[in-house]
DNA sequence: CATGAATGAGCATTCATTCAT
DNA sequence: TATGAATGAATGCTCATTCAT
């Protein structure tokens, strides 16, 4: 004998297993864009690099433009987190404090996303690199990312108000300028490391605090400072 | 409608007719590619927005990379070249002059070419940022832009040694790392221009200024802006 | 969620209920096709304006074809039930009363079919006509339509004669012809229903009417009423 | 010695040449479209019809759809220039007349287009049967129908005022609605035709003459038309 | 039985490139 | 030389259908 219940049936995978296969349609498109380029990668290679039939990235997503927003996103939080995040906890950070924890990021192999998977840096950064092609020219991308680095940017800028009131702050320093300072190295340490083949990122945090340091350093001299042409004799 | 007689072989354009052709035709291409982006620009468009045939630009380019090529050439030979001549030239130039150097092009709204063609600057800037995709799988345009980003750091690692044998440069500078600093500086300032939509690049270079005339000052001297490039004894 | 024990094998779903179903899918694909066109409307479509998953109309239909089939036969049977039955059961119509007949199925709102289940009529008209692009070319609704089609000719062709010996229809009437000209006249004037707008379809089987007695009237007599054949010598 | 004058080069081909180009295009999708119906051809299909390549026919049309819309207007044109040139030059046409000038144009094997190409008619109606159904859903194919179905009916209208003037049409006709009827009758005629497989359009014609006349001829006048084999003495 | 995820062939359309004129 | 028509492979996306759950 049949006893049946009428009501809504379960779908055939649950929320997990479809999450998973997503973040598979999405760990695929890392690798092709990373490899190839968002334009030169189609979506059957897409499809073929996670092992899917060519219809199935349809059911995760709307579009290729879709699949791109969110690497995108994730090129951008990856690049934007860690130094928003030591921003937000910090009252005494330095300027090179500040780098330094925005470098660190890209010197890892691996970062752990907001689900757990593991994702390899340098196919994020290589992303990043394309995301800042996408977003000249395409507002789905351009909108959130300008949000983002405006968001990381005031962050910053408290930050290093508070620590000029906690004195670790020359009270010279002004602190919109100088937080565009910051992001003007992160992404230009970005860039060296993933276009121009300099990997060496840890230097790159360095020099800067033995920029002011050794400036500091020698501070017992007057003109320490290299803007200064004209050395006094 | 054009009438001709056969006769002895000879161009039928002059040398200069056609140079002039050819810089239509790389122009029209640096407008549709600032606009649309390399992918999204189709070789029709390009032929449509010089105002010529659709097979013209095959006379001129065996290829749509070989156009993308000179163009990402002419992006990174503004980038380059200014930080490239300053640091050729001077003994005792400081960090922040070098950045300062190197910012200059990037706020002019025109810069004139080999040819002497005016190009605008934000196109070429834009085109810039779209090669950084390109080289990342791209031979043909990595290897150029590779060999000459280590030509200007090299330009400005030497300029450092010699600033810091006139004194004008902190001993306490490793100058191959403050060359990477200063380029990073300028390619993060470029980016910030054009994708994040904050112009006010001459801001950026003061404050690296400030950032170790602050430091500075902190040790008694005033001068908060380091562009002052004479700090009087 | 449904719970089962399995058992002795017997039907999930009761007749009624799988009836009931069935013609849920139906009405669905109706209303699509009806909108959309039967080329424009998927399968998942139908499925989604139905309310049940995308693979639920397979346990009905082997195929889109057999759903497009199913409401072809719908829209041809209300075009010609009325007109056959009227044809088979009166002996002295006329042929304004056969087209007046067939007419008025058009003008209702909605009809009852088989099973009992009102159909709006506007929905089967405009399903009729794109039932008969689809008898172009596809033999599966070509053949019962052609033959439904022919049944009725010949319904009519047989109420004409006996019309003929009633004395209801002229004499000079050809049946096989005079049936074609009420069909004809049928479906001539669906098309100016549901293709150009022109839902007056009560005047349009007035109009013959008024052509026959027109010309009977110029003769002299009353006869207002076409359907008068009965003209005696 | 090469003397030549600057100005614009001819194109490739002649305005003549491109003509026939896109009539062979057109005439592809006829053939087509004819055969297989509007939503089953592919555009290559038409192209490999066509001989041409898969690219080729979007150097004459858009889209698909554009084709269609040609198609379907040249269809509209068959069905309604006929009736329309008589109507319009006509002061004592009778109902019987322009209907049997209508139904002319259905009986015939070929029609030459504007450009003076043959063109199969049956070609052309299997066509229009399918434009009727692209019409419930397409705007860009229904405005353009509608309003040539509307100006037929205006000038068959107008026809008929001028023919009960001149007496050739009874005074109790409502010239609106007996236009109605007219267009009602070669669209059923026309179904028959390509869907029904009646292709004896011709007895179609001469039966409502019949109808007409047959009451007529009961009245003493004589058998006024010749498809009326049964004329009583 | 019912679900809905998955398949994979097919489609409309684009575009880099060629080449007859 | 310059033109622009033609090519044909490739692309993003859809959809009828299947089948594991």
């Amino acid at each position: 004998m049949t006893i049946y219940v009428e009501g809504p049936i379960m779908p055939r995978i649950t929320p997990e297993r479809r999450e998973a296969r997503r973040a598979e349609i999405v760990a695929a498109a890392r690798r092709c864009f990373s490899r190839d380029g968002f334009h030169q990668t189609s979506m059957p290679d897409i499809a073929a690099e996670a092992g899917v039939s060519a219809g199935a990235p349809y059911r995760y997503f709307a579009s290729k433009e879709e699949i791109i927003l969110a690497i995108a996103s994730d090129a951008f939080r990856l690049v934007f987190e860690p130094v928003e995040r030591l921003a937000a906890r910090t009252d005494h950070a330095s300027v090179a404090d500040l780098l330094a924890a925005s470098l660190e990021a890209l010197n890892a192999d691996t970062v752990t996303d907001a689900a757990g998977r593991e994702v390899p840096v340098d196919e994020l950064l290589r992303c990043a690199v394309q995301s800042w092609s996408e977003l000249l020219r395409n507002d789905a991308v351009r909108a959130p990312a300008v949000e983002g680095f405006q968001g990381v940017l005031r962050g910053i800028t408290e930050a290093l108000r508070r620590g000029q009131a906690a004195g670790t702050v020359p009270p010279a320093v002004q602190p919109e300028r100088a937080a565009r300072v910051v992001m003007g190295l992160l992404h230009g340490c970005l860039l060296q490391r993933v276009a121009f083949g300099l990997t060496d990122t840890a230097g790159f945090g360095d020099e800067l605090s033995a920029l002011l340091a050794g400036v500091d350093a020698t501070s017992g001299r007057g003109g320490a400072n290299g803007t200064t042409g004209a050395t006094p004799p």
